[in-house]
DNA sequence: TTCCAGACTA
DNA sequence: TAGTCCGGAA
């Protein structure tokens, strides 16, 4: 049985002093319950039975394929994916690696196989112009690899900041920010936190990265994107059914 | 802000 | 049938 501890989080009302300029100890702002919240949607994700989970970008890759290749498909498969599809999207991911998926085998498609082939997951026209564009780009410029920064994996066509960091984490195994899609974005403006509502992903990412201990940076994207798959989600959200029903401030009564 | 391409659902 | 749904570009 879950016995939590009902440790009362503390939102500090006073900003970091400025008067001598010595860097403080950083009393910072943090949201309300904030650790009961997550340890109650780490519960409610313990199955691992969300879609993310059966069909999501770590499902998409070849983990056996030369290390180049892997990155290459996990950044693919995020220029690729589409979040209420992740199942037509591993489809699409699976037809691609049976023809053996690297950056010379895309760039020799033609335009019209490749969209035949992803068309389902939508946005098809935008997304075979991006993935070849970004792949000539790759192989040009980076010897068929990735990028290892933000700064030039933004730079590709088609890849955002949320990709991006998807992109650090998976493919370097490495926590360059937190990856902010789009449940993620409605999802802590449901919790509150984020100190004041935030209209735009990047807004939310740099309030999220404020406060939020680093070593949950890379948690946070998985956890959340399930469990706005399966209860939070974006129109009637399964209130009656979240553990969260009584601390979540965006809760909706019965 | 609007567009993309279609699926899903209230 | 009208409204909502990615994330990125322009």
């Amino acid at each position: 049985p879950r016995r939590s501890r009902r440790r009362k989080s503390i939102t500090i009302a006073y900003e970091p002093g400025q008067e001598d300029g010595v860097e403080p100890q950083r009393p910072r702002w943090e949201p309300r319950d904030w650790q009961e919240q997550l340890e109650r949607i780490r519960e409610m994700r313990r199955n691992r039975d969300a879609p993310v989970d059966e069909m999501g970008v770590e499902k998409c890759y070849d983990s056996s394929a030369p290390p180049q290749v892997m990155r290459y498909q996990v950044l693919l498969s995020l220029m690729l994916s589409s979040q209420t599809k992740d199942q037509v999207t591993s489809a699409a991911m699976l037809r691609l690696r049976q023809r053996g998926l690297t950056v010379d085998s895309v760039l020799q498609m033609d335009d019209a196989t490749l969209g035949q082939i992803i068309y389902p997951v939508g946005f098809w026209r935008n997304k075979v112009k991006y993935i070849k564009q970004t792949t000539a780009i790759l192989k040009q410029k980076y010897g068929g690899d990735i990028p290892s920064t933000v700064e030039e994996l933004v730079q590709l066509p088609g890849v955002g900041p949320k990709m991006a960091h998807l992109a650090m984490n998976i493919a370097w195994d490495s926590v360059s920010g937190i990856a902010v899609d789009t449940h993620v974005h409605r999802i802590t403006n449901r919790l509150k936190w984020v100190k004041k509502e935030t209209k735009y992903p990047e807004e939310t990412r740099v309030a999220l990265e404020d406060w939020l201990p680093r070593d949950l940076w890379r948690e946070i994207n998985w956890l959340l994107v399930g469990f706005g798959q399966q209860t939070c989600l974006p129109v009637n959200p399964r209130c009656s059914q979240c553990l969260n029903q009584d601390i979540c401030p965006a809760a909706k009564k019965h």
